[in-house]
DNA sequence: CCCTTGTATATGAGTTGTCCTATATTTGTC
DNA sequence: GACAAATATAGGACAACTCATATACAAGGG
């Protein structure tokens, strides 16, 4: 599955903690991507050192909880390298919002654009926070040029669908507006700047 | 969970069996919002009844195997309005693509291109298989004015999402180009026509 | 006549992911 | 001084989903 080889991409790095993988990983700019749970993060470092993927050492720490580092073996680095370089499928679709305004025959147009309009902000605020993560990737030189490159495009990927979201949404809200309020019609089409 | 609202809902427009479940619905249209398993769909069913959201009476046939008619109940019409007018918070985004794009540093040029180019397909016959069922849901008179519209603009959000998909990687794979084969520049935006 | 396909339901076993809780210590806030 | 938050790892219980298999019969093709 895919963790694993997130996991086994950002061990590819530089060596890890969990606790690493949880707070500057999976909340970092790797949420946009993939989201991952504490707990899920731990059972899969231990699956992992099964498989003889990556291994670990322990780091005593004064005060603080030890911490255990994890880093990639040969193993490891192959089961990522062939992972990367091959396509895979797309996942199913699983998209609850659409799933929702499919059944939603029976609702009013105002409960509707409440509806529509929650997820615009919702898909606003992914979409304000892939820009700071892009800022963040930009001006970070920790990473080649090449994995810089590559971030870039990902997160370029994940705006795109955001932003496509975003004016989904709003073509679909004004429709509803024009249809229903039958007052006041607005003409011409939001000028960008999302 | 959404599976649960998913049958809810197609239960709402008519009674129907696990296996018209499976095959009128989660293999048409509403594949393009949530995929079920054959298995999940008769197990949620089950639960469902537990629940007394749904309720089921077996149909004998000749020649066929028996069909278990399932028809939704007011307990299970009033969970499916709650669940329909109210928003619900984004599921947290799980794209392997981007995740693998992102560890993709170490891949050259063509290798990446052959990456992308396998999820340009993909999308794209996913767009096409949305654009059938667009035209099926729009010649469909058996739902209602308002459901068709609802579906409608589900069907538009998914092709939204399909289309920045399919811009993006075009501009990403002409972007490879430009900067790596060091040939024939071609310059100007590829005109429309996905 | 065999084999596949379609119709129809169901279970067993496994993976993946979520939520809650436990443990232990330091630092910072009210 | 009490209480929360950060640092750090881990297990139990459960929910959601997948894959394979079992059962049963009819129709149609080779």
């Amino acid at each position: 599955m895919s963790l694993d080889h997130a996991i086994l991409g950002f061990l590819a790095e530089r060596e890890r903690s969990g606790y690493d993988l949880k707070t500057r990983c999976f909340e970092g700019a790797a949420s946009a991507f993939w989201s991952a749970d504490q707990a899920q993060i731990y059972r899969t470092l231990e699956r992992l050192s099964r498989g003889k993927a990556v291994k670990s050492r322990t780091r005593r720490q004064s005060g603080r909880p030890d911490r255990r580092l994890y880093e990639i073996t040969p193993i490891g680095r192959q089961q990522l390298d062939a992972w990367v370089e091959c396509p895979h499928p797309l996942p199913p679709t699983r998209d609850p919002l659409l799933l929702q305004l499919g059944f939603s025959g029976d609702l009013d147009d105002p409960e509707l654009r409440e509806v529509l309009a929650a997820a615009r902000l919702e898909h606003q605020s992914k979409l304000d926070a892939l820009r700071v993560h892009a800022t963040n990737q930009s001006s970070d030189t920790s990473l080649g040029e090449r994995t810089t490159a590559v971030r870039l495009l990902a997160l370029n990927g994940a705006m795109a669908t955001q932003r496509a979201a975003i004016d989904w949404l709003d073509d679909s809200i004004e429709l509803l507006e024009d249809t229903s309020s039958g007052g006041a019609r607005r003409k011409g089409r939001r000028i960008g700047r999302r």
